[in-house]
DNA sequence: ATGTATAATGCAATCGATTGCAATTGCAAG
DNA sequence: CTTGCAATTGCAATCGATTGCATTATACAT
């Protein structure tokens, strides 16, 4: 442990390279240079750009970042937000943020941007501004719209470098990027209903755009299943522990057990297979469950969970590639991707 | 006074506020006072602090972040990093890896510190140098040693604000944040004992550092006990997906099955669980199984999982309190948290 | 050689906020 | 009405890299 401190020292009192400047002088050119040189502009000739980087190497200097930041007006970086805004007591840690979390930093990684993680509980209608301008970043995605869409609309308007994740609804001003969750409801109710399930309940909070729409598309495919009466809607906690209760209290008490069951996301399935199975009742038996998102969880569960895909992946390169087109001053379109039916042992 | 307003609201129309001398123009004074009403220094009048603080709102003027930076040499951002040593293949989707980053997301929110995430896939033995000289952070947390030690020592000893969440072992420079992994693996495995296992054994890598000390607290256990012959090792893949097909081998090949398994993890547990399940073997009464980490959602699997809980919460707190004095300049010394084992219906 | 075109480099002004020090103002006591 | 001291405010130099423009070095042709 004391060589540890000798050696620091010794790095120390040596000559430390602290900015350009000091590179400039010890290589005996002007602090311009050694910038483009670094920069790696054409402008410099061969030899003293290579002589330029070897001693920057030697000395292991690198540019500061925030002086390039401050001149370039630029900060290489990506916020990525989360509002929890139906919920109070959702968690950063749901698996479905997580997951997008996960490809968006790849994503991000591979275009050279860093990404700064903002876990927000939107407090008053301002907590988007202020995130935007606080001009630590140069674009802004939003994972989930939750049910800020009018706070999303209102920066997205004055705002270009910003894209959501979620729903997109007619007449929506921000650039999303999401399933169509429509379509996808509609997908699930129908596999539902050809298993022969009459009785349907979804799972879920209308309250958040995407739920809404996966809803509507349940009732989509009842209509066109000619099965009257309307879907039960139990608007479940998203976050698996707030659900358990609620749940076992929904289903302990329903006068008439649902046959089928839409999850508005996996991980309310998930814990809607707890439930039942703590009542002792079978899946897919004596009730069907499928859920929303195809996380890799979902391959997991006993039994495996029967769910509707979206391809986050995919969603997660439109979600860079259209903000980066934003950020270049380009204009994008929303994107909306196609949800796909996995079905496998709970339906 | 009327004037005044008047040609504020003309400024206002016109001319946004880009910067401190903008609106030390129309608040007619010098930018250094701006500054410092705006920084609450205790050097303004309140009356001109009040004022200039007024007009800042009024046109929702924010001083620059980066010049800021700049010039105090702050970014007021903390970096964490996750490297995939061990694991080319993994996932920054693990549920663990998730859970503390929601965590470490919400301690250092409070703090006021930003949190850039970046996963890296040590290539070369610079990659964390590199990241801490990129000069983004003010401080790095490192999330799991991965086979990176020497790594995290090297860096350790010539950069003060680092710390890493892990096992702790003797020499080591870095400082670290953990459960004591060896306690928590004779836990595991002393409860197996008890409940009737004899041939056991443990499912993870051992080249992480944190599953070779769980792996020495199975011996521990077992010599203990008094139990002859050593746990059979088979080191499965931290992700589900390479896991499941490993496993499956494995257990359909084993000459004589493992009476009682532990897990390096809980993922590695759920995937043991799932495969089990498809072999026909009931858990917990042909083969038992316990996990390792106390995530959410062992209670979501069937059966229930047993495992050891680290209290990443604490930890969390612990990795973020004790960088920020780090940071200040103080020294830390490594945290070592008491694991505790979860008994529930998989053993 | 001499001129010219072009490639390399240097110069100095930015980017915007902070802060030590100097200058001013305010206020009270003499 | 000074003088003195403290409370405010202004001035100007930083922080370190980038870049438009000016200038010098090099190459090439005549």
């Amino acid at each position: 442990m004391p060589d540890v401190l000798w050696e620091q020292h010794q790095v120390n009192d040596k000559t430390r390279i602290k900015n350009i400047s000091d590179l400039a002088k010890i290589a005996g050119v002007s602090p311009g240079t050694v910038s483009r040189a670094l920069a790696d502009t054409g402008l410099i000739s061969q030899k003293t750009r290579d002589r330029i980087k070897a001693l920057a190497r030697e000395h292991d200097f690198r540019p500061n970042i925030m002086a390039r930041n401050l001149r370039i007006q630029k900060t290489g970086a990506i916020g990525v937000v989360i509002p929890l805004g139906h919920e109070t007591g959702q968690h950063i840690s749901d698996p479905f943020f997580i997951t997008m979390l996960g490809l968006l930093a790849d994503a991000l990684t591979e275009k050279g941007y860093d990404l700064v993680l903002s876990r927000v509980i939107p407090t008053d209608e301002d907590w988007l501004d202020r995130f935007v301008d606080s001009g630590r970043v140069d674009g802004t995605i939003v994972i989930g719209q939750s049910d800020q869409a009018a706070v999303l609309d209102k920066v997205a308007s004055r705002y270009r470098p910003l894209v959501v994740w979620g729903g997109h609804s007619a007449g929506q001003v921000h650039c999303s990027v999401g399933s169509d969750n429509r379509l996808g409801g509609e997908l699930a109710t129908a596999h539902l209903i050809k298993q022969g399930c009459q009785r349907l309940a979804f799972f879920g909070d209308p309250n958040a755009l995407e739920f809404e729409l996966r809803l509507q598309g349940c009732r989509d495919a009842m209509k066109k299943a000619g099965l009257d009466g309307d879907i039960t809607v139990f608007p479940a906690h998203l976050m698996a522990e707030a659900a358990h209760p609620d749940i076992t209290k929904f289903l302990g008490s329903a006068a008439e057990r649902p046959q089928g069951i839409v999850a508005a996301s996996d991980v309310i399935a998930m814990t809607t297979l707890r439930v039942l199975a703590e009542f002792g009742l079978s899946v897919p038996d004596d009730v069907k469950v499928i859920g929303y998102d195809g996380l890799e969880l979902t391959e997991h569960t006993f039994p495996r969970l029967s769910t509707v895909r979206q391809d986050l992946t995919a969603g997660a390169d439109h979600l860079v590639n259209m903000l980066l087109r934003r950020i270049a001053g380009e204009d994008t379109e929303s994107v909306i991707l196609q949800p796909e039916l996995v079905v496998r042992n709970s339906t």
